[in-house]
RNA sequence: GGGCAAUUAGCUCAGUUGGUUAGAGCGCAUCAUUGACGUUGAUGAGGUCAGAAGUUCGACUCUUCUAUUGCCCACCA
């Protein structure tokens, strides 16, 4: 048995535990158990947009908790890892990055690959810094199954239920009206919109003289593309409209036809009852619009506000090109310019902000994709929405296994609230950071194909620094020039292999720079080398050997329209150098489907790749910038044929919702769609975790992905936690100053009390606060299990065993105890209460082990085996919680393998004697009432008492187990006795008296005062009882157990009222 | 406008199908401490369970209403 360190420093032995951990590969569940029941966890992603934070540390904390008890039980447990691209927050981060560097507009400058990979360094560095952290934080995933929603198995699984939903009619591209972020240039969903109350104006006017009504708006530049009106159509003073036609003009750049039009929805009592219909931006009037298509009566629909957030065209020439609150201004003016206005009144008005851009969005009709969430999926007889519904309540298809149990179950209301008020979901982003959208368009036949091919990553490497390019002179010839690379450039390579990730193949051009560059990569990596000449740099002509200066290539170039079909100067066309460009590089990703390949090239090719990848028009590739060289970028490639066998497509530039790949994850992380074990012994999950403002996001969207790809249910329980908040209560957050650093507690206080501060005091579905004093109280008791292990070592030499005999009342009581405490432990696990576990625990483990037992023990000696036997219990007990230090104390008591993979403690319910425990109790009250006279008479507590004891107890508990009480209340002489002594303190337990004799201390006053005080309060007590067994009704109607409890403490405690009232008569 | 939650000791919170003399931790007070642990121990003070009404033999617990706080949802233009 190792010694343990006289102090407990946590930064010792954490990161070496963890280390050897996963060197043992103790994370991975085929390692440890690989025929035990499978039980599966997946950690919700963090977004790859920053670090760590305390919510984080928190879910870690619940997922290993759940884990490493589900492992201890022996199950096949599962911890699965990943992170999350975050499409639109980690762009929106990133850009906001370089705003703050002084780039203004940084796509724009830019451009796509070069802000792709902007964000793709930003995303990488974050995500390592991420996973060192889940580390940090003990947790116990299984790092070889690590995914990450933006991988190419991850990808592969999006294509995949994109081309499925697609051909199922359940994905379509349509003309919407959408919520559009000028900000952000981009749409977002209905989710993703963040409603604020603000102060608002409504305007009253008309539009003309010679209408009949006035209407009222909050937006009065929007009516400028108004085609109705709307009544309620039981409305007296408007029904005869119903029907009509009236053309107005109101400056748009054209007179505007005004259809009157009959809405339920429409409120007579509000403003004037008659609501001027805007299709083009109100998601409510686009409704209004499409039923009027549908019910054959169509209104016009004219968007007078454009993507850029100004007027357009159709809102006529005094208006285009205002921003909308300029031309609110001017339309207002005009009004009342005209003698249209009647009136405006401050309202108060919610108004719906992009989430991750902050502006107020715009209502804009949009080409977009949606998912159709009501239309009826063939073959199935519903919907997307019955499907999520079903999935929580009655089960997919009914089916009593198929359904999703939500704890706390009061989310499960919001969840169907939700669910009700669902709209298509609109998945379409103009972000570029994140899953194409899986439809191509073919440039020979213009027909799009949505194709579940697996796309291949193509990383265009241009090769190391050159002769060339140091002494400047052009190299297209590779029959001209020996043009080798440099000593920089050979570093350049170098350098760039340590970054490659995991290749499939090289391709190279076949130019002596590029061959180079791919031979230092080939052996590096262990790969052969493909050479494509279509991969050379594009073709100088005249210019070989010569600078480029003057009048000399790029010049030539630069006046593009001479080399874009012809060859000035014998150089390359533009046509010609896409072509082969094209047909290598389309070549490459049909060969290598789902693969990444490493492809070395020349400046000129690459910039052309990219244009190609981007669909960008010539010129715009013409000036795109080349990768420095030894610098690359990867582009994917989908190898996609149209049904015209062209394979001359290209992809739809924009990207998914990232909410479309996470609803995935629980079956994208298991091999989906390829049929892989994990799939079949891991899903559905078990368990999973996540905060209440993810229900709608992410729940919702992770049981519509895997009712509709798998039938199933993503997993069968989740644990809704809420906030953490500051010790005021307040949200952490950066704005606020009030953020805590999870890492850096860990480093100063240890993980282990880290994580016993974030879910203590934690019940499922609430907020909870957290500070710092909880973390030192936190480290304070792990120190003092510390040093009960330490006490234990010191002086028991026992080896544990499972079975262990008891020599005495309290061996006897302390195992019962600890028995009960692993029963109930279990029941709150099974209710997913950490914290009252934690909490029993500790009560545990400090009160009864540590200082009643521990005390105990070193009076009654002998108790080695005992002791071992109840610390290792303890260790396994409390090993979910707090994992490196119980790992380190395992290891000291000289166990060889982690405490990890032991096993949890059985209840031994023999050995539970709950009467037992009660009986036993009166050793402690003895000793704490004696303790408390002590106290009471301001005993030195070094100096060594009598105590006499009421002769009627001789039988008892007590009796047996006086020397316990002898040692532990400090006591010299015990004896029984028939009568109270003279000038002595009493206490009565039960039918037991105590007198303690202290004729120089004692003051009868002081006497009389405290047993009065105690008299008094036993004798309301006494009154309470006996009055309600006085009570007929009770008697009569109360279940006869809780009645005969009853008389049981009224017997008891007129007992004592008797014998306190006997000893203070004995006073007087 | 609709909904959800919270309200228990100075602070943070338990209290799981109605039966407890309503608990814990921190803080506070008093005392102790060469001892496994001062990152400690012993002892104590402190609450009409937000308010009102109701159901019941019995309410912190169930019902209704009220108040305060927080959160979520929402197309009064």
């Amino acid at each position: 048995m190792k010694e343990l360190s006289k102090a407990y420093n946590p930064q010792e032995f954490e990161a070496d535990i963890y280390r050897l951990w996963e060197e043992q590969d103790l994370f991975n569940p085929d390692t440890t158990h690989p025929d035990g029941e499978p039980y599966s966890i997946l950690m919700p992603p963090p977004n790859v947009t920053g670090v760590l934070h305390l919510g984080h540390a928190l879910e870690n904390a619940l997922m290993d908790i759940m884990t490493r008890y589900q492992r201890l039980q022996g199950k096949r447990t599962l911890l699965l890892p990943g992170t999350d691209h975050a499409a639109v927050a980690t762009q929106a981060k990133v850009e906001r990055l370089l705003v703050e560097k002084g780039i203004k507009n940084p796509r724009e400058e830019f451009g796509r690959q070069k802000l792709l990979q902007e964000i793709r360094t930003y995303a990488e560095e974050s995500k390592s810094t991420i996973l060192s952290q889940i580390r940090k934080m003990g947790t116990s995933c299984d790092w070889s199954r690590l995914a990450y929603t933006f991988d190419a198995e991850r990808s592969e699984a999006v294509n995949e239920v994109f081309y499925r939903m697609y051909h199922d009619g359940l994905i379509y591209k349509g003309y919407r009206v959408v919520n559009w972020s000028v900000k952000g240039q981009s749409t977002c969903s209905d989710d993703e919109l963040v409603h604020i109350e603000r102060e608002a104006k409504l305007y009253t006017f008309k539009y003309s003289d010679d209408l009949p009504f006035a209407i009222s708006t909050t937006r009065p530049e929007t009516k400028l593309g108004d085609t109705a009106i709307a009544v309620n159509p039981n409305d007296e003073r408007y029904k005869k409209y119903i029907g009509e036609n009236f053309i107005v003009d109101v400056g748009a750049i054209k007179p505007l036809k005004l259809k009157v039009i009959a809405d339920e929805n429409i409120d007579p009592e509000f403003g004037t009852g008659a609501v001027g219909v805007t299709p083009a931006h109100s998601p409510i009037d686009f409704e209004m619009y499409e039923k009027q298509k549908a019910d054959g009566n169509p209104i016009d629909l004219i968007s007078v506000i454009g993507p850029d957030g100004q007027m357009t065209a159709e809102a006529g020439p005094d208006y285009h090109g205002l921003d909308v609150l300029a031309a609110r201004q001017k339309f207002i003016t005009w009004l009342k310019d005209n003698d249209l206005f009647i009136s405006e009144e401050e309202i108060s008005q919610n108004v719906g902000t992009s989430d991750r851009f902050g502006d107020v969005v715009e209502a804009l009709p949009m080409t977009q994709w949606f998912v159709d969430v009501n239309a009826v999926i063939p073959n199935r007889g519903k919907s997307l929405k019955l499907l999520m519904k079903e999935a929580v309540t009655t089960g997919l298809d009914g089916d009593k296994k198929k359904v999703v149990r939500v704890t706390p179950k009061r989310f499960e209301k919001l969840y169907f609230n939700w669910i009700d008020n669902l709209r298509d979901w609109c998945i379409s982003r103009q972000i570029w950071w994140g899953h194409r959208i899986p439809v191509w368009y073919c440039r020979d036949c213009q027909e799009s194909v949505v194709s579940d091919a697996k796309q291949c990553t193509i990383i265009l490497q241009r090769h190391g620094e050159a002769d060339s390019n140091a002494n400047d002179y052009l190299n297209s010839d590779v029959s001209k020039v020996n043009n080798r690379l440099t000593e920089k450039g050979r570093k350049q390579v170098l350098a760039a292999v340590k970054k490659m990730p995991q290749i499939n193949a090289i391709y190279s051009s076949d130019m002596e720079r590029a061959k180079e560059t791919a031979e230092i990569f080939a052996e590096k990596l262990k790969l052969e080398i493909e050479y494509d000449d279509r991969l050379r740099e594009v073709g100088v002509g005249d210019f070989e050997g010569s600078p480029d200066v003057g009048d000399g290539f790029n010049q030539t170039r630069a006046k593009f329209s001479a080399w874009h079909h012809d060859n000035p100067h014998g150089i390359e066309s533009f046509d010609e150098l896409k072509t082969r460009v094209f047909a290598s590089l389309t070549d490459i990703a049909f060969e290598h489907p789902g693969e990444t390949v490493l492809v070395v090239t020349h400046g000129d090719i690459a910039r052309t790749a990219q244009g190609l990848h981007e669909n960008i028009s010539d010129e715009d590739i013409f000036h795109l910038s080349y990768p420095d060289t030894g610098e690359s970028f990867e582009i994917k490639i989908t190898p996609v044929t149209c049904e015209c066998g062209s394979h001359d497509v290209y992809q739809d530039e924009y990207t998914l919702d990232t909410w479309f790949s996470s609803g995935l994850w629980p079956f994208s992380t298991l091999g989906w769609p390829n049929n892989s074990h994990d799939l079949k012994d891991f899903f559905p999950t078990s368990w999973m975790q996540m905060g209440y403002e993810i229900i709608f996001f992410w729940m919702a969207r992770m049981i519509l992905m895997s009712s509709y790809t798998l039938n199933e249910i993503p997993f069968k329980d989740v644990y809704i936690h809420g906030m953490l908040r500051d010790e005021k209560g307040q949200k952490f957050s950066k704005s606020a100053g009030n953020g805590i650093d999870p890492v850096e507690i860990a480093e100063k206080y240890g993980t282990d009390a880290l994580r016993l501060s974030l879910i203590s005091g934690v019940t499922p579905g609430n907020d909870s606060r957290f500070y710092l004093e909880k973390v030192e109280s936190n480290r304070n008791f792990i120190n003092k299990l510390w040093n009960i292990s330490r006490y234990i070592f010191m002086s028991s030499k026992a080896k544990y065993s499972d079975s262990v005999p008891s020599h005495s009342a309290a061996d006897d009581w302390i195992l019962s105890r600890l028995n009960r405490v692993i029963d109930a432990v279990n029941q709150l696990f099974a209710d997913y209460n950490f914290s009252q576990a934690a909490e029993l625990l500790r009560e545990f483990t400090r009160d009864d082990f540590a200082d009643w037992y521990l005390e105990i023990a070193k009076v009654e000696k002998k108790k080695d085996d005992i002791l071992i036997y109840i610390l290792n219990n303890l260790l396994r007990l409390w090993h979910p919680f707090i994992p490196f230090v119980t790992e380190a104390i395992w290891r000291s008591m000289g166990e060889k393998s982690s405490v990890m993979v032991s096993s949890w403690p059985k209840v031994k319910s023999a050995i539970v004697d709950q009467e037992f425990e009660a009986a036993f109790a009166v050793i402690p009250e003895a000793i704490t009432k004696i303790r408390n006279v002590r106290a009471e008479y301001r005993i030195d507590p070094g100096k060594k008492i009598p105590l006499r004891i009421n002769s009627n107890a001789k039988e008892t508990m007590l009796a047996d187990n006086l020397e316990i009480v002898k040692a532990l209340a400090r006591l010299d002489s015990i004896e029984f006795v028939s009568a109270k002594p003279d000038r002595s303190a009493s206490v009565v337990i039960g039918p037991i008296e105590l007198y303690i004799p202290l004729a120089e201390v004692i003051d009868i006053d002081q006497e009389k005062e405290r047993l009065s005080k105690e008299l008094e309060d036993i004798k309301k007590y006494v009154n309470s009882v006996k009055k309600k067994l006085d009570n007929k009704s009770f008697v009569d109607n109360a279940p006869k157990s809780v009645v005969a409890g009853e008389q049981v403490k009224y017997e008891e405690a007129e007992q004592k009222m008797i014998l306190l009232h006997k000893q203070l008569e004995e006073l007087k």
